[in-house]
RNA sequence: GCCGACGUAACUCAGUUGGUAGAGUAGCUGAUUCGUAAUCAGCAAGCCAGCGGUUCGACUCCGCUCGUCGGCUCCA
């Protein structure tokens, strides 16, 4: 008996179906149309593929989450196919599935955007001639005679174990590939490429370099324009444009990937940097600050210069070789070596904002998204083995509370071990449990990336999710019994021996440049009024006024409030526009109606205006707005 | 670092097949003094990223360097 699954939840049963029955005859002409594959105790199949035996059987419709990516495997077929329509001499490697799309790595001459039209009318021609995708299982032997000119294929069959490998054909045009494929090209409704690249072989820089043709497709033409749409959206949001505009930061060819952050930008670091400071004293750290650059023999005994002496900077002083540091942790052990500790001392948080510098590859660089010098919100705990738990506890709720302050939602991952590492089996094994009985614990669902961890001790990862549902890894918690043990750092236990603490690395911003960059995203420039670099503008109506908008600037200020006054001889409706393009929270026009009652007209953002507020009317709301650090909604 | 694209005024961009540059915004000057998203006029502003080459002549073509962007890789 065949149990067939139909998306409306009703069950049709087949009886007496003898095996190698063929599936697509079974089902409908109509329902078919939305069939992609199936699903035969949880492996995905070609809709065409033959019943082995009695079981359970699902369809997967188009609106299933699984079609998506058998419609880009598939559309990436078409694309290769298109390719080397056009290209004879392009020799395809690989083609997966990637979160936005599919691309497909072919060895070819450079590709760039001017040739995308003719591959796309390429790969519409094959779309509408509805190729059927046609599975093929082969011998080994067979498949490498096959593909016996195009030496990529032959050392992907031959790192093949299976005897037996599937091939899938569309028309003339036959491919590697274990499927399964929708059941012809013409389901493909809207394909598009989207960006071209090189891309080393196997990711070996030693490697051919190959040209990577990335693209995206969807089932409903509807669809590929909202994924444009985002991405247009995405780019209204750049930070670098917005960033410019706003007049917050800019860079210079005088220091690649180093930021320089204007006036307005400084208010809104600061505002950052004031609410960290905020919420770690309160969770029990203390601040200290270590120097840029230290001695070689540090980095030496800290392990760096071993592991990541390509990336620093470095400089020669009194004969001496110095370098900038790229972390803070051995500044810290210095730090942590001048006291002496009891037990009752630990745990011992301390942050620093520390400025690194990290020599980062050139192409590389994005914005304030990668960097070459930035600030880290780091801080280390030293602790003892029973403190492990809750301390990273502690952190992790500390990481949710600011999150959560900016509207941000975040996921965790758990990295392990790294084939670079220093430290013993035992004592990554120790650390990797306490982080995951500390992540038990908290109880939020987490990833574990297997040997993605730092050198020297396994890792928590915070990814946060901004408000176009991107994500970003900006905070770490690290845990590292190496450190201590370099630099012999001790402390006094209960019973007056010494003991070796253990310590934890952890940012929750991470790079702040990189964070403030995710932020003016994320507000899309719009930011609350909590951290607006001016808060309000007063607007005076005539030059007579002026002096009065001067004192209602100055009662403002007094309370702490980031406002300026713009008295250019401009219209009203010009200074009004320009605070608006400007999201400038607050804008308010003194006009003789103002300066006679000594009240207050205020315009939001969502263009409202409110007159004649006196001065307390106003002041109590948006201060309580600043202070609460208040997210979204009406401020007055 | 690698592949590709790009680099024109403070910003955003135009510049057709090589004949040394234009617009809007911002700025400055003058007029306007305005009640909730652009008042008008004028002025100034560029070694066309830098350096070499081809050419009678280069912003336009070629090479190299620097920088930016999209990826690769990297992000301890």
């Amino acid at each position: 008996m065949v149990n067939i699954t139909l998306p409306d939840n009703s069950i049709k049963s087949f009886d007496d179906v003898p095996s190698g029955m063929d599936v697509a005859l079974s089902i409908s002409e109509g329902f078919a149309r939305n069939c992609v594959a199936m699903e035969i105790d949880g492996n995905l199949l070609d809709l065409n593929g033959k019943i082995e035996s009695d079981t359970c059987l699902r369809l997967i419709t188009t609106k299933d989450e699984e079609a998506l990516e058998i419609l880009r495997h598939s559309a990436a077929h078409v694309m290769a196919e298109a390719v080397q329509n056009l290209y004879e001499n392009a020799a395809l490697t690989i083609g997966p599935v990637v979160e936005d799309g599919f691309y497909y790595d072919i060895d070819m001459d450079p590709v760039s955007e001017e040739d995308f039209p003719a591959i796309e009318a390429e790969i519409n021609k094959i779309v509408k001639a509805k190729k059927p995708f046609e599975r093929q299982v082969v011998s080994k032997s067979e498949a490498l005679e096959l593909f016996k000119d195009n030496k990529f294929k032959v050392e992907l069959i031959d790192a093949l174990e299976d005897q037996e490998i599937s091939l899938y054909k569309q028309g003339g045009f036959v491919d590697l590939c274990r499927g399964p494929h929708i059941p012809h090209t013409g389901m493909i409704k809207g394909i598009k490429l989207m960006k071209t690249s090189g891309a080393y072989w196997r990711a070996d820089q030693e490697r051919e370099q190959l040209q990577r043709l990335y693209g995206t497709a969807f089932f409903d033409k509807k669809e590929l324009k909202k994924h444009l749409h985002l991405i247009e959206e995405a780019q209204k949001r750049d930070h670098r444009k917005v960033g410019t505009r706003l007049g917050l930061f800019s860079f210079h060819q005088e220091a690649p990937g180093m930021p320089f952050f204007h006036a307005k930008g400084m208010e809104m670091w600061n505002v950052l940097l004031e609410y960290w400071r905020y919420e770690h004293k309160a969770a029990g750290y203390v601040e200290t600050k270590t120097p840029v650059m230290l001695n070689r023999k540090l980095w030496e005994q800290s392990g760096h210069w071993e592991n990541y002496r390509e990336n620093m900077y470095t400089s020669v002083v009194d004969d001496e070789e110095y370098a900038i540091k790229p972390m803070n942790c051995p500044g810290g052990m210095l730090l942590y070596k001048t006291g002496s500790y009891s037990y009752r001392d630990l745990p011992l948080r301390a942050g620093e904002i520390g400025l690194v510098h990290r020599h980062e590859f050139s192409g590389a660089l994005s914005g304030l998204f990668r960097v070459r010098a930035f600030h880290q919100d780091d801080a280390h705990i030293f602790m003892t083995p029973e403190q492990i738990e809750g301390e990273i506890l502690g952190v992790l709720h500390l990481v949710e509370r600011i999150y959560s302050r900016f509207g941000l939602g975040f996921h965790l991952e758990l990295s392990t071990r790294p084939e670079k590492s220093i430290g013993s089996d035992a004592q990554w094994e120790e650390a990797t449990n306490g982080l995951k009985s500390a992540l038990d614990k908290y109880g939020k669902e987490y990833f574990i990336n297997e040997g993605d961890g730092a050198f020297y001790g396994p890792k928590i990862d915070i990814h946060i999710k901004d408000a176009l549902g991107r994500t970003w890894q900006c905070g770490t918690v690290q845990l590292d019994m190496a450190l201590p043990e370099r630099f012999d750092l001790t402390y006094k236990g209960a019973d007056n021996e010494k003991h070796r603490p253990i310590m934890i690395h952890r940012v929750i911003y991470g790079s702040i440049e990189r964070f403030f960059g995710i932020l003016v995203e994320h507000f899309a420039g719009k930011f609350p009024l909590w951290l607006a670099p001016v808060q309000v503008v007063i607007l005076p109506i005539n030059d007579a006024l002026n002096d009065h908008a001067k004192s209602v600037y100055d009662r403002l200020t007094d309370q702490g409030l980031r406002c300026e006054i713009d008295s250019r001889g401009e219209s009203l409706k010009k200074k009004i526009r320009e605070a608006q393009i400007n999201y400038i929270p607050l804008i308010l026009t003194i006009g003789e109606k103002e300066k006679a009652s000594d009240t207050l007209s205020v315009r939001t953002l969502d263009g409202k205006v409110r007159m004649g507020l006196s001065m307390d009317e106003f002041m109590a709301p948006v201060l309580k707005s600043v202070k609460a650090r208040i997210l979204e909604g009406e401020i007055i």
